[in-house]
RNA sequence: GGGGGGUUUCCCGAGCGGUCAAAGGGGUCAGACUGUAAAUCUGAUGGCUUCGCCUUCGCAGGUUCGAAUCCUGCACCCCCCA
């Protein structure tokens, strides 16, 4: 089997995902033989973000290519903070949380990377293992003595700060010293050769390799990826109610599907060139049917495709579809109380008494109410006038009508929706 | 300390004794259109047991058949003179 399947570097090239690059001689470097690769992550929440989805898809990559990826969680950096891109000191986080936050990551990254495939395994690491027994003495006598203070003053993540009101502390200073220690740990347990990071890591990866020449003598390299922001300079992967995570707890499939299938035409080709495994044939395809045919969006759907499956496997893509297509007035028929909790695990919903199902039932416009879509009566019936109310997706049709049992889509459930797409869900329980 | 102006429905802002639940704009909501985009167009926009009733125009009283509109007092804000 050939160890170095296809040329990754060529790969990043097409894909514009190659923004700096401390050698010329990478490429071939590259093909020479397998690698050893590695990425750090912040372990700021017990979540990734779409933010983090370029590195791991990045090092994902170099995976297929033959090479080996070493995952670092940065459980003792994440306790110092980096200073590259923030305006202000970071909150430290306790010893606790980290131990969470990884957790999650971890089985976030399972997704992404095989930890099982022979020679090249990923391998995943955390650099509190090493770094709670060192000593301070040591660490000083040790790291601290290669770091001129000139040249760590000359980086942009500390220039920055020190011309700002908010400062920088000895502790954000010295963080570029423990991601740099990283770089020499990882090179000698397992002989990692290349930090792949953000733009925004330049600083950090530099200070790894340098460290690396004056500690072991050893040539290192580091490659950046350009930030994946939108065509108008903003971050990728914010919507108004917040950040878009991988984890389904914090964003269900349907959310992360959806956040891309509203991706910009301006921005999709990009995100499909570096979020996806599309080859660049198919790539150029999607481009050429957006410029005929833009309403059909196949870039988008496609984009949403790849990465839903990516994170949550094909069940996970399957039920954002299918939840895609009940949001966007599917009849809801023989649905499982299993199915529609987690199609409407994102929509608001009250519980109320089953007994108000007796006799009469309940006016739709009382359900309306207590199913928070209406602030009152007045607005459920204006809401009706205009043709604007549904119950289970089938606009209602005769305003006295009243909501009995057999209207509920489950034993319990019972679907509203205000308008195009707002919905609300009542539950019937018994008392 | 003296003089003047203001306080209106989610916001801005008309109204200055009945025809005022209160113009207009913004926002919001819905409908149409559409690509789950943007724009546009239409309608709605205090509550309710809705052909009617109830509560809103800084607060409290008063005058009137009737007040957001007039009078008195109070609170807050603004401007001018000292």
């Amino acid at each position: 089997m050939n160890p170095i399947p296809f040329d990754i570097y060529a790969d990043l090239k097409w894909r514009g995902l190659i923004y700096q690059s401390t050698d010329e001689k990478m490429q071939s470097w590259l093909n020479e033989k397998p690698r050893t690769v590695y990425v750090g992550f912040d372990p700021t929440a017990d979540s990734l973000h779409i933010g983090s989805l370029l590195p791991l898809q990045t090092l994902r990559r170099f995976q297929l290519a033959g090479h080996r990826p070493v995952a670092i969680i940065g459980g003792a950096t994440g306790m110092i903070g980096d200073p590259s891109g923030k305006s202000a000191e970071r909150n430290l986080l306790s010893e606790d949380q980290l131990q969470a936050n990884i957790e999650g990551m971890r089985q976030q990254m399972a997704a992404m990377l095989d930890f099982d495939c022979g020679e090249n395994s990923a391998i995943l690491v955390n650099n509190y293992d090493w770094m709670k027994s060192f000593s301070y003495i040591d660490f000083l006598r040790d790291v601290g003595k290669n770091f001129p203070v000139n040249v760590m003053l000359a980086k942009d993540s500390v220039k920055s700060r020190l011309g700002s009101d908010a400062g920088i502390s000895y502790t954000e200073f010295s963080y570029m010293l423990l991601q740099a220690y990283d770089f020499v740990h990882l090179h000698q347990e397992y002989g990692c050769e290349l930090q792949l990071g953000g733009s925004d890591q330049w600083g950090n990866v530099t200070a790894g390799i340098d460290l690396g020449r004056r500690m072991l003598s050893k040539q290192l390299y580091g490659l950046t990826l350009p930030l994946l922001t939108k065509a108008d300079g903003s971050k990728m992967g914010k919507t108004e109610t917040g950040t878009v995570w991988l984890s389904s707890d914090r964003t269900s499939p349907y959310e992360l599907y959806q956040y891309w299938i509203r991706v910009d035409d301006a921005d999709v080709s990009k995100c499909l060139k570096y979020l996806t495994d599309l080859e660049r044939g198919e790539i150029e395809e999607l481009d050429g049917l957006r410029e005929a045919a833009a309403h059909q969006r196949d870039s988008q759907k496609r984009l949403a495709e790849e990465i839903t499956r990516q994170i949550h496997g094909e069940e996970g893509l399957k039920a954002a579809k299918y939840a895609t297509d009940v949001f966007f007035g599917a009849e809801i028929n023989d649905c499982s109380e299993r199915d529609l909790n987690a199609i409407f695990s994102d929509v608001p919903s009250q519980q109320v008494s089953k007994s108000l199902l007796e006799g009469d039932g309940l006016a739709v416009y009382d359900a309306f109410v207590q199913a928070g879509l209406c602030k009152s009566k007045g607005e459920a019936r204006r809401l009706f006038a205009q043709g604007g109310l549904y119950v289970n997706n089938h606009r209602w049709a005769d305003e006295d009508a009243c909501i009995k049992k057999d209207h509920l889509v489950t034993p319990t459930t019972l679907v509203l929706r205000s308008g195009k797409k707002k919905y609300a869900l009542l539950k019937f329980e018994l008392e």
